[in-house]
DNA sequence: CTTAAAATATACTCAAAGGGTAAACAATTA
DNA sequence: TAATTGTTTACCCTTTGAGTATATTTTAAG
């Protein structure tokens, strides 16, 4: 029932490139170093957040990586998807055999945790970036 | 950003219980067979129960399991909270110096980690196991 | 007071996930 | 063509999760 830590050192890199002027291309290095992660482990995330759509990336001399969107058209929910998928509560979310009882038609469990999962999907969603520049 | 298997079965447990007639003493291996838990799980996840006023266990011949309270004042998150202890969406709501940067006041991921948090919690103790006896 | 039934405590194994590191590779520009 | 910068793949170690096994304590009944 947490966020791991890639998304949250990917929460501080989109923080961070939204603050930038639009357009401006940044290398690895730079972000690593302001944001206080570990070069290799940001190497790791950021293919991620380029393949979801939110940044884009430069090879070559003078290359790194741009915010692809505007802030405000970037939620919380947008880079959590990005690292680590679509939220699912329970197990049964993924795959109903996981429910060794009566499956998830009958099961008023599920029920009531799916309404708690689209609440909490759409809270995520609620918050975008540009929210979160002071 | 999981409820594990233990909450799960957990949640189960407590459906069961509330399906009977109030104060009536059932042993694990009913509950076991009944609900497709194994035996020796189920007794890791009980003590955790009672320790947490949800059920009361009796102990030697004739003893079992019964519901502490009645099942509209057990909520979801009572279970949750049992087994899991309480819900940190994040690393830094734990601890604050797994924040390797500014630290919680300055953050504005944090704030708005809270604020959803928050309302998470509500949206699970709202849910009670009498609204879930169809 | 002994015995059997039941929950409790402790500890262990195995597999999966999480966090982090390393090195070879591909693309771009000067 | 050489240097720079992101990409890919793979690996390692630690922690967590799921499940199992065994010995112990409590209690009621004979």
């Amino acid at each position: 029932m947490q966020i791991n830590q890639a998304t949250d050192y990917s929460f501080r890199v989109v923080l961070y490139l939204s603050t930038l002027p639009r357009g401006e291309v940044v290398e690895a290095q730079t972000i690593a170093q302001t944001q206080c992660i570990p070069m290799r482990y940001l190497f790791k995330i950021m293919p991620s957040l380029t393949r979801a759509g939110i940044i884009t990336s430069q090879r070559g001399v003078g290359g790194g990586y741009v915010l692809a969107k505007d802030p405000a058209e970037i939620s919380l929910l947008d880079v959590i998807e990005a690292i680590e998928g679509p939220i699912r509560l329970n197990r049964c979310f993924i795959d109903e055999h996981y429910c060794s009882k009566n499956g998830p038609p009958d099961c008023p469990v599920h029920q009531a945790l799916a309404g708690i999962q689209q609440r909490l999907n759409a809270d995520f969603s609620k918050v975008v970036f540009s929210d979160l520049l002071e």
